[in-house]
DNA sequence: TGACAAAACGGAACAACGTCCCGTATCTTC
DNA sequence: GAAGATACGGGACGTTGTTCCGTTTTGTCA
């Protein structure tokens, strides 16, 4: 809150900022978002210390990367639904729309459900961005009587984000395809 | 072959192989599967290459720990078709205690659908042993006409693995139902 | 039983990585 | 242009995986 009366940052801060993400947007898609901390730094110029101090966790520098990417999917929920299509289209869409986001970003999916502490802030951006729209389109379609009700729309984000998890360079592995049996599910069992 | 004729290991290699096992059961209960291996080799009082000298990789460690329970998996695919129920049953069954078996093994389903070339004797195993069965079990399925047909087995268990790797101490997050999803949705989607 | 060679051992050593500290350089402000 | 605050850089430390080498244990044969 109060934006406008906070100091603006330096210069140089600024540009190093600038020079950080775009080498991790560089990096990660050579060596997926797990690469070594020291491979960014060198990339934009600046010391390892440098990107501690403008990510204090390798999550917050995630997030900073794909926000936009993450933004724009949680407007395209809420578009789709009001599209007119029915609700389990609109439903299906999306998650295809979400699994095509992960599986292009090498390694995003695997971090994103880890465990590990370090990476909760992209953990708790993805669940605050993507899961009440999700959260939407499974009630529209179980209002509409295509699904069965009570699907928790966190659990199902997070199975779809393991199935694409699993997709780390295997061959004869479809995460779609698994994704849409998911989806299909969702109209039989409860 | 000619398992007779190779001289048998030292007596202290063979107590030590021992203690490994019996170290890395505890170890993995306690820590997972992805443990240090220093662990390991402290819990069975040996140094840290002698690990390496009985198990090259981790992988083969985890194998030779969990050998017997994959190959009791193995062997309950056939009973459960030969029992009599509907294939479809005996699918959801066998798919359920395979699901049973991974969630309880902290972190091996997660080190499964690893793309680390340090894990493929573990990958492989599991491969060589469970998507024969898995492959029967959808086909006998398949056949009677209860799902639709054409489902890789490999894919459908790596989707299993996957969903049971999200697991990984999440609340709010309940492998077995989005499980019984994907296995429902074999009998909608192709 | 005792000695010798092969087998196996243990712990140190090396490399990769994440993380943090501290002396130095840069920027803003006056 | 000088002073103080801000940010920087690279080295230092801890953890883990992995390998090397001098030492110990074991099996065998006289």
């Amino acid at each position: 809150m109060a934006d406008g009366v906070t100091r603006p940052k330096r210069a140089d801060a600024q540009r190093n900022q600038k020079a950080l993400l775009d080498a991790a947007a560089a990096v990660f898609v050579e060596a997926g978002v797990e690469a070594p901390v020291r491979d960014v730094a060198a990339r934009a110029g600046v010391g390892t210390a440098t990107i501690y101090r403008h990510f204090p966790t390798r999550a917050d520098l995630i997030v900073a990367v794909y926000r936009h990417q993450v933004d724009a999917l949680a407007e395209a929920g809420p578009a789709l639904l009001a599209a007119g299509g029915s609700p389990y289209t609109a439903l299906s869409s999306w998650i295809d729309q979400f699994v095509g986001f992960l599986v292009t970003k090498h390694g995003l999916a695997h971090v994103l459900q880890s465990s590990d502490a370090c990476f909760d802030p992209l953990h708790d951006y993805f669940i605050e961005r993507l899961v009440p729209v999700c959260g939407e389109l499974l009630e529209a379609a179980a209002e509409a009587g295509e699904i069965c009700p009570g699907q928790e729309a966190y659990e199902f984000m997070r199975g779809v984000g393991s199935i694409c998890a699993g997709a780390g360079g295997a061959r004869h592995y479809d995460a779609r395809h698994l994704v849409t049996l998911l989806v299909a599910g969702l109209r039989r069992a409860g």
